[in-house]
RNA sequence: GCCAACGUAGCUCAGUGGUAGAGCAGCUCAUUCGUAAUGAGCAGGUCGUGAGUUCAAUCCUCACCGUUGGCUCCA
């Protein structure tokens, strides 16, 4: 008990820092149990992560669910043991003479300077030592609260190229109880998963006669197409013109773009009366083509074009997932194509866009990411210089946090990319603008400066959504389903109380119609109580229910999902009302 | 792609080596009701696909397909 209250009264970063120990300390007690239980397993790494930990462990068959049961039991054991965790320091060639057997921690002690000094951490009276960091508790009583969730395979440094490890991932906390509300929570996001919400909602659903290409039902299209409404509005707004542009090229274009090369393992390809063609992944060879089509003037810069093209891209089958990866998509994809000069004002224009789009969502959990420039890469060290700092300069003085991630750019130019969380916390890009000094070179793109001189223009591409596919999961997952009325694919729902009601109802729905609101009349001879239930269950944003008071009046009787009743008011009224709404988008 | 689990009616799920059930949804009939489920009846499945073992496979074995979770928040 002493030690909740000393939780409660900690900084946050003391919190965070007493978890991460917490959680580090349980990674070496299962590393004990493993190593207790499979002799042969190896020690690998076992750091602490978001909400918990895991451990990473070579030289061992799959773990089952039988297993994480007995190992778990076994941690329990040495918690209740309660034993010291005592740190002592070697030198780093000391060390590998310890750890020579194992490839891993050698590998890792390479890794360190030799002249550096390194830690082992043992517990259990030095029946367990493990190569480590540091950053325990001082005993294993002190893990208050831990439970081991899920074993998986897991490649050596993440790369496929070396051997895949036996991962298990534990919670732990520094009370039950705090464990309790984080696997409630976990839960309560598990029913907010836009795949279950989609079917529920009938707004798509998935068949294996099209492995993760959705089908997008009647009610899924009109979100969609709202998404697609509200991006052509920006357009207008931000100066962007919308072209459309082939589903499948010959083989020549992507030679040409460099997909051929570099992306051909995730493209489609169709061979046709001995031609190779090949279906788009992306939009830009096309648009340079468009370019290419006209000589261009310094005069027409920045050109905007957007493309609401169908993309397909063969994604590795294990990497698929819901809406959020897919292998049949569609971008608010446009490329700007403009002088090196106008780059900072075009992304400057394209982030603010953006920030107004996510808040129309209610987005406000999204961050951004600058990817610096990698070791391969096209393009000059000046142009590189220049373009960092002006996403950099950019960056810092729109007061957005971002976290650069030096090497992470694309050969083709450095990056922003944006993230949002799903239901369960998982990051998804969605937005991006990344500049481009390939694609002008390849499609050997130019314009008459001003001096009459031929340059080269740059090529900017960017999204908000990203795949609108991938934004309609987090969209879904972030508002549970509840669509706001702008996006709601059924507005309202009008409720006739019985069949005397019905003719009045159909007027009604006429006239919501007729002022462009998505409306459905549930004629049905079901009781008012489940009609109700019904539009409740399909979160439809308004419930119109009509009596004999309601057609004696005139008016209608406004029930919203939040289960509020609103004063009566007539046909007129709720038309006015709902249409301001929605073009409040609120 | 790799590791693991899973795949039974439109949906959510039971179930057994002797060719399958429930609830919801659907359809029909009755009911006409004031803010989250009216009642009765009917219909619905080559148990993911293909092989194999067996007298007999939805169940056991293998392969394939698909889905789900995971695959650097580094000692």
């Amino acid at each position: 008990m002493a030690d909740r209250v000393k939780f409660k009264d900690l900084s946050p970063e003391e919190q965070q820092d007493h978890r991460d120990r917490m959680r580090h300390s349980a990674a070496h007690v299962l590393a004990e149990a493993v190593t207790k239980i499979f002799p042969d397993a190896q020690l690998t790494i076992g750091p602490p992560i978001e909400d918990g930990f895991y451990y990473d462990f070579a030289n061992t068959e799959p773990f089952t669910p039988d297993d994480l049961m007995k190992i778990e039991l076994e941690m329990r054991d040495s918690i209740r043991a309660n034993t010291e965790f005592v740190e002592r320091e070697t030198s780093r060639d000391e060390a590998l003479d310890i750890v020579i057997d194992n490839p891993y921690k050698v590998e890792i002690l390479e890794g360190i300077p030799a002249d550096e000094r390194v830690t082992f951490c043992s517990h259990s009276e030095g029946a367990f030592e493990d190569l480590c960091r540091g950053g325990h508790m001082t005993r294993t009583g002190d893990i208050k609260a831990y439970k081991l969730l899920s074993a998986a395979g897991a490649y050596w440094r993440g790369d496929e190229e070396n051997a895949m490890l036996q991962r298990i991932y534990g919670t732990a906390w520094e009370s039950r109880d705090a464990q309790k509300t984080y696997l409630k929570k976990i839960e309560e996001a598990e029913k907010r998963d836009h795949r279950k919400l989609g079917r529920a909602l009938d707004l798509f659903f998935f068949d294996p006669i099209a492995p993760a290409s959705p089908f997008f039902m009647p009610k899924g299209t009109v979100v969609l197409n709202s998404l697609i409404t509200y991006v052509k509005e920006l357009y207008e707004k931000y100066d962007y013109d919308e072209v459309m542009t082939p589903q499948i090229f010959n083989t020549d274009l992507w030679e040409k773009s460099g997909h051929l090369q570099a992306y051909s393992e995730n493209m489609f390809f169709i061979d046709v009366d001995e031609r190779q063609f090949g279906v788009k992944p992306m939009n830009c060879p096309a648009h340079a083509m468009m370019y290419q089509s006209n000589s261009r003037s310094y005069r027409e810069l920045p050109l905007r074009w957007a493309d609401f093209g169908r993309l397909h891209r063969n994604e590795r089958s294990g990497v698929t997932a819901g809406l959020t990866r897919v292998r049949s998509l569609v971008q608010d994809d446009a490329h700007i194509f403009c002088t090196f000069e106008q780059i900072g004002q075009e992304i400057s224009s394209f982030l603010k866009m953006l920030n107004e789009a996510y808040a129309a969502f209610g987005f406000d959990n999204y961050r951004f990411e600058l990817s610096l420039r990698p070791d391969k890469r096209v393009g000059s060290d000046e142009m590189w210089d220049k373009a960092e700092v002006v996403l950099t300069e950019l960056l810092d003085s729109s007061g957005m946090e971002y976290t650069a991630e030096a090497g992470e750019g694309a050969f083709y130019g450095p990056k922003i990319d944006v993230f949002i969380p799903d239901a369960l916390g998982r990051d998804w890009q969605c937005g991006t603008v990344q500049l481009d000094f390939s694609l002008p070179e390849r499609f050997d793109l130019e314009y008459a400066a001003e001096d009459g001189s031929r340059q080269r223009p740059v090529v900017v591409h960017r999204a908000m959504y990203g795949s609108l596919e991938r934004f309609l999961g987090v969209l879904i997952e972030h508002l549970s389903g509840v669509f706001p009325l702008w996006l709601a694919p059924v507005q309202a729902v009008v409720v006739p109380i019985a069949d005397r009601h019905n003719d009045f109802c159909h007027e009604v729905g006429v006239k919501f119609k007729a002022a462009g609101i998505r409306i459905k009349v549930d004629d049905s001879n079901d009781r008012m109580n489940a009609k109700i239930r019904q539009a409740q269950l399909q979160k439809i944003p308004y419930m119109l229910v009509v009596g004999d008071r309601e057609v004696e009046a005139g008016t209608l009787a406004v029930r919203t999902r939040t289960g509020e009743n609103l004063d009566p008011m007539s046909v007129d009224e709720a038309v006015a009302k709902f249409l301001e709404q929605i073009a409040d988008k609120s």
